[in-house]
DNA sequence: GTTCGGAACGTTAACGGTTCAGTAGCCTCG
DNA sequence: CGAGGCTACTGAACCGTTAACGTTCCGAAC
């Protein structure tokens, strides 16, 4: 038992003595066979060990594979570590459970180029969710005909795009900061290429992160920052390219041995602002008072720490994505009617990471 | 453009005054036709809008579908909060991108019993992972005629099973309190059967849960205070059909509310031991002067609480079972060559919330 | 000059269903 | 009594590939 395929539709049919049609309708139109025939067919089958039709000739005929893909450049261990990864995996499959389709996660590791799990792939949809801007599987997906939802990248062409608007949402959490009087700052941000890199970053390589997301906060910060007469040349910002805790630490590190002097370290997430906290208590900093640390997205461990920060529905923008693909009325074909570009609503958060810097007579003398 | 499917390998090879086979072979096999005849192939593919070999039509041909399914009856949203599930999620995902195939999560609500979607994956296997032994979408699986590979649930003829011995690693901590001068002790369980229920359980119904690893856990305890003379129809066990914290604390409220002299609470799960922890404090108790508690599995949060607990190699469940499903070695047609049942060890973790219990004296008097 | 062998490409037959346009038989109704 | 409609079922086309062989061609070897 458990061989190869051994009973089929036709099998069927030829055994009962009936049409291939009326198995089928056996299983899915009951109501085109009488309730004699139709038990004497599913009891056949069972005797058959028929398990009914087989899902990929199905998806075949009716063109519909029921499930969507999730394309995410990460190694796929990681997705589920990062909480802002996994809020948009959560929205995406709340989306897909109720309209009774999977969510199959392709696998992209960043390392090899496997374009071609992005072709073998039989989904009706795709939702791609922080891949650069020049990531080849991206490309693969929009070679492919289905629709598409694109999470935090810049709109392309005829294809939805879901997402803050990580521009103003920064420039709000800038202005706070300036509004608090810090001009002396340092910021940490994620990885800006795919390339493996990690460290101080140029103005230039700021400009030209391959990262919508994290370029759009760095652009933010600059123009706000530039707008108070501060040189943004001048202004620290490392990189790092894994996203972890352990990461914004030592990031956090890099930046405050150069730049002893910083008030505040602006980071483009919350994970490296936890990092730059654990950074800051080892050596002995107050935070807020000593050193100012600010996030970006407003994850559960940050709430904990009562980090200021930008808060972001992200569990909201998988399942928005997950809507926008699955909505039948949005599509003729496959080609969205309409190609959607939705904007969410961000909130800034101050919490308790965040205050005036000290005067200098402060530093010295303390408060 | 994006519309519908125009271009197909026939209309290619037609274009080209080529067969198909030729246009197949240009992508599948570039060896089998001159590289000039590649390059137009590709460039003509280009020129049509062809977006290469349909990934269904090749699985129906193929018989490969290039991803597995991971059936959990949870809202999936769920299994993205509990950290053993998702740690089985991870070692799945991991040991699927070694081997370039994807995870297909598999809508398997549980409330409806929407066991079409079983029957709709285009998969070429099936992890399940911690379902009922009596539901229904688990029946479905066992039936296509495709591997499987169930995790925390008894074994089933003919399918390989990974999982730790739950009955042993629960002993391994009943003898821990025991060992302690434990004697009057309660539990706090999860879920025992699809149907919602809380409070307190029979022994009955503890015997007769439907969720193997409870039934295992539970029936460890009974065996091991059984044998050093403990009644266990005494015993208090309290039940909850969700799983989080708030859940576990409301449990414990429950459970010491009427049983206020235990000197041990037992959870099945380090998440209700966390609530249980939660609820000690809210009754100002010392844990463990006061009160013991225990959980099971091992993750993070426990970790952090120093909780006495029983470690089990979450990711390794699931990348144990992944590596299973995609072995080619151990496989002819579908069926395992041998099914294999892998027992994962677990290790007994003695954290700061388990100690003797009080004497009586202690009790009233204080240390 | 025939044979042989490999490169390059073609033919045919699945793979396992779904769907749509019938058709046969029976009932109803004016 | 014939038109019309309904029920229950059938036949054939089609979905887009790939697998397993065939065929052709051409230069080298015997």
């Amino acid at each position: 038992m458990r061989t190869r395929r051994q009973a089929t539709l036709a099998s069927l049919a030829a055994e009962l003595g009936v049409s291939r049609t009326t198995v089928s309708n056996a299983y899915n139109r009951p109501d085109q066979l009488s309730p004699e025939l139709r038990r004497r067919v599913l009891e056949t089958a069972r005797k058959l060990g028929y398990p009914g039709p087989d899902p990929v000739a199905r998806s075949l005929r009716t063109r519909k594979a029921g499930a969507v893909g999730l394309l995410l450049t990460e190694a796929l261990s990681y997705a589920f570590r990062d909480p802002a990864a996994l809020g948009v995996l959560e929205g995406l499959a709340l989306a897909c459970e109720d309209a009774g389709v999977g969510v199959q996660l392709v696998p992209a590791s960043p390392g090899k180029d496997n374009i071609d799990a992005v072709h073998r792939a039989g989904v009706d949809g795709f939702v791609v969710y922080s891949v650069p801007d020049d990531d080849p599987h991206l490309e693969a997906v929009l070679q492919r005909p289905v629709p598409t939802v694109i999470i935090d990248q810049p709109v392309v062409a005829d294809v939805d795009r879901v997402g803050p608007d990580d521009k103003a949402a920064m420039a709000s959490l800038a202005d706070h900061l300036i509004e608090l009087g810090h001009r002396d700052i340092g910021v940490l941000c994620m990885r800006l290429s795919r390339e493996r890199r990690n460290g101080f970053v140029s103005r230039e390589r700021q400009e030209k992160a391959s990262y919508h997301v994290q370029r759009a906060r760095l652009a933010a910060l600059a123009e706000a920052f530039e707008a108070v007469g501060v040189d943004w040349s001048t202004v620290p910002v490392v990189e790092r390219f894994e996203h972890t805790i352990e990461d914004g630490a030592s990031a956090a590190r890099q930046l405050l041995d150069a730049h002893p002097h910083v008030t505040a370290l602006v980071c483009t997430s919350d994970i490296l602002a936890l990092g730059a906290l654990k950074e800051a208590q080892r050596r002995r900093l107050q935070v807020p008072a000593d050193l100012t640390i600010t996030g970006f997205d407003g994850v559960p461990e940050g709430e904990r720490a009562d980090l200021t920060t930008v808060r972001q529905p992200v569990r909201e923008k998988g399942r928005c994505a997950g809507k926008l693909l699955l909505d039948p009325n949005r599509r003729v074909g496959s080609a969205a009617v309409t190609p959607e570009v939705i904007t969410l609503e961000t909130e800034l958060r101050i919490g308790r990471t965040s205050a005036p810097p000290r005067t200098a007579e402060q530093r010295w003398f303390g408060p």
